[in-house]
DNA sequence: CGCCTTTGACCAGCGC
DNA sequence: GCGCTGGTCAAAGGCG
């Protein structure tokens, strides 16, 4: 088995969705392997949402929509997307103060403020739809709409210091058990950066999508506590299927199925990574399938102590641990 | 030759 | 204003 081949059958563990303000991005290692010990979506009031005990017990999906029934539905990447930020637009920067909690730590932050906050307090939402998306750099161009790669280049010197905001993509990140940072997802990624994070001996990499006018990013970077997880943050939406050609054993590694879905699917970036996850994929029968649940990064007490932390997390769903299959 | 990674530099936002 | 940090660029080099 490759090492790719490897890694996939570890699993992506998606937790958390960052909101889309600035720096929210910045999620950090501790912050996220400490409020991720099992996956969950923010979410107040979605269906998709399962009651706390299911979160702890890892059991009983029944009464609400899994993910699979999302991926498999008629769910897609903006439905995902509004589910997401619709949750995690009750987050915002005041929160944030509040918690007095470092931009840095928003995922962790997160947690803080959810137990300190009612979930449907009318907290002024600061996500994409709002203008308070605070542009990093104006020279980016955002959304694939056109990327005119010469003005861009012009990005070094003379570029306008217009205050425009630049929208960010909603973003999602997943928790990966695996050895190798770079995750096959079935898109072709080209590295373009790489940093040193504070705190963390292990760099964060910068990955955009190799497709003509598809702009989205990953950010992919190993956890500060637990080395054997990499937490992928994906930003954007893919405007294209996959590619036809996917180095190495990429395509080889999706199963049919997936492909098939993906590719029937409008573009909905998440999906085909979150096929992956479900139990419909026939992962499942490979003993190295690792469940996310698996991923658990606490032991079960740990978790337990943890939960307090999540405060009004427990409104979150584990919305791939409804199906966990066992062997 | 095309695609990719590496890497140092640059830029912008934020906190103090 | 300054320093820190995250994010991005692009030249250089590697690889198939």
């Amino acid at each position: 088995m490759s090492e790719e081949n490897k890694d996939l059958t570890h699993h992506h563990n998606p937790f958390y969705y960052s909101h889309d303000r600035d720096h929210d991005d910045d999620i950090d290692h501790h912050e996220i392997s400490h409020s991720s010990s099992f996956p969950f979506f923010i979410n107040d009031n979605n269906p998709m949402v399962a009651p706390q005990q299911n979160l702890i017990q890892g059991l009983d999906p029944s009464p609400y929509m899994t993910f699979t029934d999302c991926l498999h539905g008629s769910m897609d990447y903006n439905t995902l997307s509004r589910a997401f930020d619709m949750s995690c637009s009750s987050i915002d920067d005041n929160l944030v103060k509040k918690a007095g909690v470092g931009r840095d730590s928003a995922a962790g932050t997160l947690s803080e403020n959810l137990s300190t906050t009612t979930p449907n307090s009318s907290v002024s939402c600061s996500s994409n739809e709002e203008e308070s998306v605070k542009s990093k750099k104006d020279k980016q161009p955002q959304g694939c709409e056109d990327g005119d790669g010469d003005e861009e280049k012009s990005k070094k010197g003379n570029k306008p210091k217009k205050k425009e905001k630049r929208q960010r993509e909603p973003r999602f990140a997943f928790l990966t058990k695996s050895e190798i940072d770079h995750l096959e997802d079935g898109y072709r990624w080209r590295k373009y950066g790489q940093k040193a994070v504070k705190n963390s001996p292990y760099p964060r990499s910068y990955y955009r999508c190799t497709s003509q006018k598809c702009n989205v990013k990953k950010r992919v970077e190993r956890c500060f506590q637990d080395p054997t997880v990499v937490i992928t943050t994906y930003e954007g939406q893919h405007n294209h299927q996959y590619p036809s050609t996917l180095r190495g054993n990429a395509a080889g590694m999706l199963s049919p199925s997936l492909l098939a879905s993906a590719s029937a699917a409008q573009p909905s970036f998440p999906q085909a990574l979150f096929s992956q996850l479900l139990p419909t994929s026939n992962y499942q029968a490979d003993p190295n399938y690792m469940l996310y649940g698996n991923l658990n990064l606490m032991t079960p007490q740990q978790q337990l102590l943890q939960l307090p932390d999540y405060g009004l997390l427990q409104d979150l769903a584990p919305p791939f641990g409804n199906n966990k299959r066992q062997p």
